[in-house]
DNA sequence: GCGAGTATGCGTAAGCAGTACGCAAACTCG
DNA sequence: CGAGTTTGCGTACTGCTTACGCATACTCGC
């Protein structure tokens, strides 16, 4: 998010991180409860003002790791917010960041201390009203992760280590907002070479399907 | 570009714009020559601090227009550059637009008064050592500038009112830096409907070639 | 034990965009 | 009037995308 009145007659610097993990096979975001400022009692994006010292990069991740104890995660520059008024208390300019991973026990958002009241998964349909302008940072950071999903690999992030082509459409399909067809997603997703089959198969109540694996854990485009 | 000293212990907005056009068969980005600070006698990218009353896109405006002298262009926002250290002075981030005019008599880039030399028109081929991280500033908006050029009509800044399929194909060809097939060039700019003969030929020393205009002209995507 | 139900796995045909390239037409210049 | 050059049109081939048929393999209920 961003706080703290701008000091003096200049902008401030801040950077909002919008965090997105599929739960209940829905679409969600992570977001804080602001206690103080104008907003206080609102839902916001983690996010703070940017030190003298550290890099637009490390200030996302330290806000985001210091508010929601999430840290370590791969987090992309989505655009840069600064209309004047977007913060009642001062002007400040954000730089809003992206990133999709795994929602598990492994990423608990944790209630931080004072500033925050909690950090909680929202679903992206049908967010509470949100502080500052951060309804408008989730829409655009959402269409940004649509549109990446096309032509990177980025939901390795979201799964398993191995896990069936079913429930790999189905992570697309809940991104996506819309189904596809099962063959030809099988077909195209074996094209680009970069899932590789475990060579066991997960049992259910119907046929057992291969499981596989992404050939590469981190962030890289097809 | 980016200046003054970052007055306190926060770091400082500023906005920096990189404003192409094709001269002489090259594309060109416009400069202005510092002549204060660490980097005076370099040149850099126009731009300059953020008002806290004004949006970066204004801020992007109103520099451009008081280094050079262009005023009132489609200014689209690039990315934010903010490592610490990119200016020597102080902490400076830094928010970069793009755009892509019309080199002509409209906008002819004119000396400003005191704080830069000059302002010139350079191939983005062979450029002079650039003041601060203003190179890698130029070569992510030439990849911006390609990659709209695939599919959007921004072209139509560059050319006349009417104009000859050869010449709108030169424009491609100069930007992508990279020839294309006359015939495949044709059928595709024909079939995105983007251009409406006009009816009248242009006549020179060989076939006479048939004039186009665009049906749009403001920035739109295909 | 056996059929119903359901998800998996494989293959094929049609459509559309992109690429390579042949060739005639139309004009100016020497 | 022919050489040279650019324009304008068309065709064949390739590859990717979409639509869709169909057999397979498992569990569950009767």
């Amino acid at each position: 998010m961003t706080a703290l009145p701008a000091s003096a007659a200049a902008p401030v610097v801040a950077v909002d991180v919008a965090v997105f993990t599929v739960l209940d096979g829905a679409l969600h975001v992570l977001l804080v409860k602001l206690r103080h400022g104008p907003f206080a009692g609102r839902w916001a994006l983690p996010g703070g003002r940017v030190r003298v010292d550290e890099s637009l990069d490390a200030a996302a991740g330290r806000e985001l790791a210091a508010q929601t104890g999430i840290r370590d995660i791969y987090l992309e520059q989505l655009y840069t917010f600064g209309s004047p008024g977007r913060d009642p208390a001062g002007r400040v300019v954000s730089v809003a960041y992206v990133a999709l991973i795994a929602h598990g026990g492994r990423f608990p958002p944790r209630p931080a201390g004072e500033k925050y009241a909690a950090a909680a998964w929202r679903p992206v349909r049908g967010l509470p009203p949100l502080a500052y302008d951060h309804a408008a940072v989730v829409a655009t950071a959402a269409g940004r992760l649509r549109a990446k999903l096309e032509y990177t690999n980025l939901v390795y992030t979201l799964l398993p280590r191995q896990f069936t082509l079913g429930e790999l459409q189905e992570m697309y399909e809940t991104i996506l907002g819309k189904t596809l067809d099962r063959r030809n997603f099988r077909k195209r997703i074996l094209a680009l070479r970069l899932l590789r089959p475990v060579g066991r198969v997960r049992r259910g109540p119907h046929r057992p399907a291969a499981l596989y694996a992404f050939r590469h854990r981190r962030p890289m485009i097809l």
